[in-house]
DNA sequence: ATCCGCAAGATACGGTCCGTATCTTGATTG
DNA sequence: CAATCAAGATACGGACCGTATCTTGCGGAT
């Protein structure tokens, strides 16, 4: 868009008004469409201002995604592990539907061929994620009793989230039904068939 | 690469050379390098011919990765549940490889915003696979009597090949521990949790 | 209040690749 | 051997790349 006349933004002003353009640009024109002149017209600035924080429009839309994602969230308690874990699939279903598929496929499909992108992705978001929100509600279950801490693997913390993120990949969204699916089909039984007590 | 002064290539003989092309080239410079000059180039043709069979980057890539996989196998029968599933998932790994992290990525992005694309991918590999490779697994339980049919749901179906392609997407590579780990702690209780025998 | 430094913003550049049109030439068919 | 059709070469305008250069406004310091 164009701007006034006489205003010149700078710092954390102008780099919000990037990343909001970035996401405007986004929704609007996909990502195999989104230029770094582009967003800097619809910013209303320059080229070398964008080349000087970011250095292509993967980078641009991985920071755009991470500015939309809420910093930290807690699980709420609902009084049980099933409760929790919808709570817990719930949350990390909002969290990806506020990237989008397309924007989660291309940042990995980056990350995919750049290992210095792959750890900041990987370990500051997956993980970050996964035990952010897995930790809390297991810790409470394990409090609660229902579940025995020592059958308490990584993988199956990690569980809930992988299961939603492939569905989300490969669909788009998810809806109630699916996490239903994913959570008395599977998360449950795994949970429950190493030594749980409930 | 250059060729022959004298031999014009036709039909069948062109089209792979010009998917080898593909190969090479992804693996020289990466799918986000991968140009139709860059290809007609390495295949010794030019752009109007690719353009006449494929009209992007993504589509060639994907038509390449279609020619890499074998057509049909069957999962061999080692006696158990457990021994076929860890067969299923290896064959799954060994599929996804040929095609490789960046380019499995790639496609999934393009057909998050291509609707056309994603009927043929999501249904024609995706299910293929799951389908075909989890149903005569669990065909095989069933008659043994480790499994009960009745319980087998579509999610569960599909859960061994979710699985891989979720560690295969993030990780690029899935060694025989993490097979073993989601075999035994997420698979096999999932299944046994609904009625199994054994 | 004034000056200075610094980054914003504008502009321009060569370069690569896009996607298409046009033309020639080799191979295939009958 | 003639007719046909696609391979292959070439050229084009256009978009975007990534960078260099220049100015101009903002903000902090004296």
């Amino acid at each position: 868009m164009e701007r006034k006349a006489t205003s010149r933004r700078r710092g954390e002003a102008l780099e919000q008004a990037i990343l909001d353009a970035v996401w405007d640009e986004f929704r609007e024109v996909g990502f195999s469409k989104l230029t770094m002149e582009g967003v800097a017209k619809r910013a209303g600035t320059s080229k070398p201002v964008l080349y000087r924080r970011w250095s292509s429009p993967v980078e641009l839309m991985i920071a755009c995604a991470a500015s939309r994602v809420p910093k930290a969230e807690s699980v709420p308690d609902t009084g049980t592990l099933r409760g929790d874990t919808i709570a817990l699939l719930t949350l990390a279903h909002e969290r990806m539907r506020i990237v989008g598929q397309t924007a989660m496929l291309s940042m990995l499909a980056q990350v995919s061929v750049d290992p210095e992108a792959r750890k900041v992705l990987i370990e500051g978001i997956v993980n970050n994620l996964s035990k952010a929100l897995s930790g809390t509600v297991y810790a409470r279950a394990i409090a609660r009793g229902e579940l025995a801490e020592e059958h308490l693997t990584e993988r199956l913390a990690r569980l809930p989230i992988d299961l939603m993120r492939n569905e989300f990949i490969l669909f788009g969204h998810v809806d109630a039904g699916a996490i239903e699916e994913m959570l008395d089909q599977v998360i449950l039984p795994a949970l429950r068939a190493r030594g749980a007590t409930v």
